[in-house]
DNA sequence: AAATGGCACTTGTATGGACAAGTTCACCGA
DNA sequence: TCGGTGAACTTGTCCATACAAGTGCCATTT
């Protein structure tokens, strides 16, 4: 392997805390401890158990070990863009229906998003996903032909659009969410079960390459009694020695 | 002075960054340099540099001095939880109209957040919230009678109350903010005109004292075309050498 | 003129040691 | 029984050193 020490170590006791297999409130194993199972120095197991403590994953504190947050922190990447890995790490059984893909000219903000000229052809797909077999969220995404293309083969059990993409080589790398309300249309409230006009909390993202180009317009409505999002924060005394706060979706 | 070197090296450097006299794009000195110029060993010199990276003030990379980064990052904690601050930042007026200052006995999920039987007297604060002069905001505020007494000696001028607090002694240390959707109630509407039932973003919180002691709760309601939540996330391929994703508050 | 190579400088990784400072807990004395 | 003392263990801070690996630039070569 090539992959540094500190990584190797950290990685490995990320996949204990995610696992369960180190429950919450656990102790971590000293840092002496860590330095005989890894045979690495002390400076080196430190730089991996801050990496655990920026990601949220552990709390510190002079004198006592470490032990196992609270709030099992998701990934950020992956936890906040996948519905499904998001609800399988709350306990909660997602579910999905498609409800339309199509292939037609795009137009208004989407375009815009997208970087195309207003009738473009692009790949439409309205998706409705519930949890533990209620409707939750209506998802209507938008993407370019040549990355859409790759959807028509994509199976729907397979539940993660992104993990389709990343797999068929498509560089996923950043994106921008913007969050406010909005009134239910028709379409909303027949999907999400509730009155035309209700609230809605709508998350609008824009996926991009590590170039800047375009890959996804997305508009995701949820129905606020089912999920919500939340943030931790602390007002840090001395900044950066407390975890940056996190957005979390939350169920119910 | 007790604080550590390393705070105190990352510490100039920020304030060097943040004042511009490290201009954007501009390279900070090499580790070398920073050693001789802080007699500091070279660990220490980059247990600084990594605080710094984490809050995402500069970029580093193997081979290259690290450079002051193009988005001048915001403090986390102040500028979410101040209107007024983030308002100055975004360059917007921020006003405000205190409509009720009162106190009566709590009831329903005020009682249950501030751990308060219900009936017991606290504060109850209600305040308009305007960005260049038009209505953006609904706040609603809940203190328990301990921390609430001290905002009848509160200059509405003065503007931000969690810095009035702090300056009173209340160690106001942590919050939890929900974030959901929820159609305006006629006293919402009438405020921020607009039709009653239109969605409103809202945004719940609760503010603790390092203790766990809740200090407030508080429930604010946002027009969603004047005031959006954003996110920006970044698929890293090696988690947690890219700085965590930040949420902002967005005008317009 | 363009490609290539190498050198100087930089950061990344890792070790080992030393002391300071906080936590926990068992033990002893009042 | 209660309270305090202290030792053992833990993490926080800091140092000095070494080598690996990436970048930028200049000089040489083609």
């Amino acid at each position: 392997m090539t992959t540094p020490l500190h990584v190797r170590i950290a990685d490995e006791l990320r996949s204990q805390i995610v696992s369960g297999s180190l429950p919450v409130g656990a102790p971590l194993p000293s840092e002496a401890r860590l330095t005989e199972r890894f045979d690495a120095s002390r400076g080196t197991v430190r730089t991996a158990l801050a990496a655990l403590q920026r990601e949220g994953l552990i709390d510190r504190g002079q004198g006592r070990p470490p032990v196992v947050r609270e709030s099992a922190a998701p990934q950020s990447f992956e936890s906040f863009m996948s519905f499904t890995a998001w609800a399988q790490r709350e306990g909660h059984a997602a579910g999905q229906r498609t409800i339309e893909i199509a292939r037609r000219p795009v137009r208004g903000p989407a375009a815009e998003a997208l970087n195309l000229a207003e009738g473009t052809p692009v790949i439409e797909v309205l998706r409705l996903r519930t949890l533990d077999a209620k409707a939750a969220m209506v998802e209507r995404s938008v993407f370019p032909e040549e990355v859409g293309r790759l959807l028509f083969e994509f199976d729907p059990d397979e539940s993660s659009i992104y993990a389709h993409l990343l797999g068929r080589g498509i560089p996923l790398h950043s994106a921008r969410h913007v969050i406010d309300a909005v009134g239910a249309d028709e379409a909303d409230a027949e999907l999400l079960e509730v009155a035309p006009g209700s609230p809605l909390l709508r998350e609008r993202r824009r996926v991009l390459s590590p170039d800047g180009v375009p890959l996804e317009y997305g508009e995701d409505r949820y129905r606020p009694d089912r999920v919500t999002f939340s943030i931790n924060n602390v007002l840090s005394p001395t900044p950066g020695s407390t975890p940056e706060p996190r957005i979390l979706k939350e169920s119910s």
